[in-house]
DNA sequence: GCCGTTTTCGGCCCGACTGTTTTCAGTCG
C-alpha cells in the first residue's frame, strides 16, 4: 500500500471502531494518524525502514506497527476483525446525511439494516419510528438523503479522476505497440465533476488485439465490464468507470476530438462542417459535396480545416466558443501563470506546515508570494487562533517576511462571520492584516434575508476583504446549490467585494455557471486553494481550470484586489 | 490510541442545530 491507501485504511478502521462504539478518543487517534500519514513529505517506506514512524505526530508504538503491517502486507489484524463484524453495506449507510455511527449501529443491530436499499424499504414502511430516538422527521430526512446520494453516485471530483487517469495513461503508454495514449472526455475538458474516464490509445491495426489483452491485465483495473474490438469498459480499483478506446494512428486526431466532447460542442462542430460540405465523425472527414477532404494529422488541423482557431478542451461546451474561434480564442491561464495563492493555512490553525515551510513549498513552485490566512477562534474544530495566538503569529510572520528576498508574504486571516453577522476578531486586530478572508462556517440553512444581513454586516465598510468559500459545501454532497450562493454574489455585487473561488478539491464550490453569473453582475473573483499542506498548493490550478470556463482572463484575476500592497505586487508581476 | 508529564494516567475542541423528548443525544463543520 502507498501512503494514501494506508491513510484511507486507517480512516476505515476509525470508522469501524466508531460503529463498534469504541472510545471516541481512540477513534480520533486513527483519523489524526491518517491525516499525518497523508501529509508526510517523505516516502512511507523511509519511515518504516529507518524505524522512525513514531516521530510523526499522532503515531505511537501501536499505530506504527499497524501502519507497517498495512504498508507491507496490505492488511492488519484489527482491520480484518472489524470487517467481519459489519457487512460492507453498513458503511454505505454512513454516507447518508444525518446518519452517523450511533444511528447506523442501532439500525443494524435492532432492525438488521445492512444496505441503503434495506434502509429505504424500512423508512417507507415507517419501521424506524419504533426505535428509541427515531421519529417521522428522521425517516423523511433519510429518504431525502438517499435520493440525494443516489443521484451523485458514480460522480467524482476532477482532482481525483485526473490523478487516476494520469496513472493509467502512464501504464498504457509503456505497453509495447502503443504509439500514443491520452485522456479524453470530461477529464480532458477539466470538468469539475466527472462521471467516467475516457482514455484513447493509438495502435496499429495488427497490434490492437494484443494491446487490448495487455490492458485488461493492468493492476489498476478491478473489473472488465465489456470488451469489444476497439472498446474496453472497465471499473477501476477506486470505483471509477473507465472506457478505453483503441484507434489506428490515422484516426487518432479525429477520435481525440470526438471523444473529448462535449456532445454539444461536437454537434455544433459537425453542423459547421456540414455547412462547408464536409461530414465529420470519430474517424475522419468525408466529402458530402465536391469539396476536397482536408488532411489532418493533429486535432488542431480539424479546427483549422473548418476556419477556426484551435479551441482548448476546457472551452468545448458550445457556449459560444465556436463563434469566438472564428477570430481568435483568449489565451487561457496556464499553471506557469500562477504566481502565488491566498487562503493557505499553517500550523497556527489546521495546516500542517509552519509559515517557514509554507514559504519554502511556494518557492519550490517558483511562486512569488504566498498569502497566509489561518482560522480564527470560533472555528474551534479547525484549531482557530485565539487573539493571543494571532498576535504571536503576526509578530512571527512579519519577522520572517524581513528575511526573504524576491518573495513576499501577505499575512491575512480567515475570519469567521458569526451567526449574528459580527466578525470573530475585533476590527482593531483585523487592521493588522494585509487582507481578511471572511467565511461562514456555521448555520448553513439560513433564509435569503438572514444570509444577506449576515454577510452585509460582516463586509460593510471593511476595505480589503474577501468573501471566503461562500457555499461551504461539497458539490457532490447536495443536489443543486446551497441557497446562499446567489445571495453571496448579489451582496458582493452591491458592496463591490471579491469572492474567492475555493479550489480545494474537496470543497469545489463554484462551477462556471455561477462564475458567469458573478461576471454578469460585475463581481470580481479570485482563485484560492484552501491549502493545508504543500500538496494543497497544487489545487490552485484546479481552480483555474474551473475559472477559465467562465471566460475569466488573467487580467480579471489580477484586477480583483483592492488592497494597495497586493495591487502593487500584481502590477510588478504583470510586467514580467 | 497518543501525548505530556505532576513518569502512570488524565485529558483529548466545541458550539450550533435538529429531532426527540421534556433534558438530551446525535450529527456536523
Amino acid at each position: 500500500m502507498d501512503k494514501y491507501d494506508v491513510a484511507d485504511t486507517l480512516e476505515l478502521i476509525g470508522t469501524l471502531l466508531e460503529l463498534k462504539g469504541e472510545n471516541p478518543f481512540r477513534v480520533r487517534a486513527y483519523f489524526t494518524a491518517a491525516q499525518t500519514i497523508r501529509n508526510t513529505t517523505a516516502d512511507l517506506m523511509f519511515y518504516i525502514n529507518s524505524n522512525s514512524l513514531t516521530t510523526l505526530k499522532g503515531v505511537g508504538k501501536d499505530l506504527a506497527e499497524k501502519i507497517t503491517d498495512l504498508a507491507i502486507h496490505g492488511d492488519t489484524k484489527v482491520l480484518s476483525e472489524l470487517k467481519s463484524m459489519f457487512p460492507p453495506g453498513v458503511l454505505e449507510l454512513l454516507k447518508i446525511p444525518g446518519l452517523g455511527p450511533k444511528r447506523v449501529k442501532i439500525l443494524y443491530e435492532q432492525l438488521g439494516i445492512a444496505s441503503i436499499s434495506e434502509l429505504k424499504y424500512a423508512c417507507e414502511r415507517h419501521q424506524l419510528q419504533k426505535l428509541q430516538g427515531f421519529g417521522t422527521k428522521i425517516e423523511e430526512n433519510i429518504l431525502q438523503g438517499i435520493e440525494q446520494i443516489t443521484k451523485s453516485t458514480g460522480k467524482f471530483l476532477y482532482s481525483i479522476a485526473k490523478h487516476t487517469a494520469d496513472i493509467l495513461v502512464e501504464s498504457i503508454s509503456q505497453l509495447k505497440g502503443v504509439i500514443l495514449c491520452e485522456v479524453a472526455g470530461s477529464v480532458r475538458r477539466k470538468k469539475e465533476v466527472i462521471g467516467d474516464i475516457d482514455i484513447l490509445v493509438s495502435v496499429e491495426e495488427y497490434d490492437i488485439q494484443k494491446t487490448s489483452a495487455e490492458i485488461i491485465q493492468l493492476t489498476q483495473i478491478e473489473q472488465v465490464t465489456g470488451c469489444g474490438e476497439t472498446k474496453i469498459s472497465t471499473i477501476l480499483k477506486n470505483g471509477i468507470q473507465c472506457d478505453i478506446r483503441l484507434v489506428q494512428p490515422k484516426s487518432y486526431p479525429f477520435a481525440l476530438q470526438y471523444f473529448t466532447g462535449s456532445k454539444e460542442h461536437n454537434v455544433a462542430l459537425r453542423t459547421r462542417a456540414k455547412a462547408v460540405g464536409l461530414s465529420l465523425n470519430e474517424y475522419n472527414f468525408s466529402s458530402i459535396s465536391k469539396v476536397q477532404v482536408p488532411r489532418c494529422t493533429t486535432e488542431d488541423d480539424i479546427y483549422k480545416s473548418l476556419g477556426l482557431h484551435p479551441i482548448p478542451p476546457e472551452l468545448r461546451e458550445n457556449m459560444g466558443e465556436i463563434e469566438e474561434a472564428e477570430t481568435g480564442i483568449p489565451k487561457l491561464i496556464s499553471e506557469q501563470d500562477i504566481r502565488g495563492a491566498f487562503h493557505c493555512h499553517t500550523t497556527y490553525s489546521d495546516g500542517s506546515l509552519t509559515p517557514e515551510e509554507l514559504c519554502e513549498a511556494a518557492k519550490a513552485k517558483h511562486w512569488k508570494f504566498i498569502g497566509i490566512a489561518d482560522h480564527t477562534k470560533s472555528a474551534a474544530y479547525a484549531n482557530g487562533m485565539s487573539i493571543e495566538t494571532a498576535k504571536r503569529q503576526i509578530e512571527h510572520v512579519r519577522k520572517l517576511s524581513t528575511t526573504l528576498t524576491n518573495f513576499t508574504i501577505f499575512l491575512g486571516v480567515e475570519c469567521d462571520i458569526l451567526p449574528d453577522g459580527s466578525l470573530d476578531f475585533p476590527d482593531s486586530l483585523l487592521q493588522e492584516y494585509d487582507y481578511v478572508v471572511v467565511s461562514i462556517h456555521s448555520k448553513f440553512k439560513m433564509t435569503e434575508t438572514e444570509a444577506t444581513e449576515r454577510i452585509i454586516n460582516a463586509l460593510q465598510n471593511r476595505y480589503s476583504t474577501i468573501l471566503g468559500h461562500p457555499t461551504g459545501r461539497l458539490l457532490l454532497e447536495r443536489e443543486g446549490y446551497p441557497i446562499n450562493l446567489k445571495v453571496v454574489i448579489d451582496v458582493a455585487a452591491k458592496l463591490q467585494k471579491v469572492i474567492e473561488i475555493n479550489s480545494h478539491p474537496k470543497r469545489l464550490d463554484l462551477d462556471w455557471r455561477w462564475i458567469r453569473y458573478a461576471k454578469q453582475h460585475g463581481v470580481k473573483l479570485c482563485i484560492s486553494p484552501d491549502a493545508h499542506n504543500a500538496e494543497g498548493l497544487n489545487d490552485t490550478y484546479y481552480g483555474v481550470g474551473i475559472a477559465r470556463k467562465g471566460w475569466l482572463e488573467p487580467r480579471d484575476i489580477l484586477n480583483t484586489w483592492s488592497n494597495t500592497a497586493i495591487k502593487t505586487l500584481f502590477e510588478t508581476i504583470r510586467k514580467d
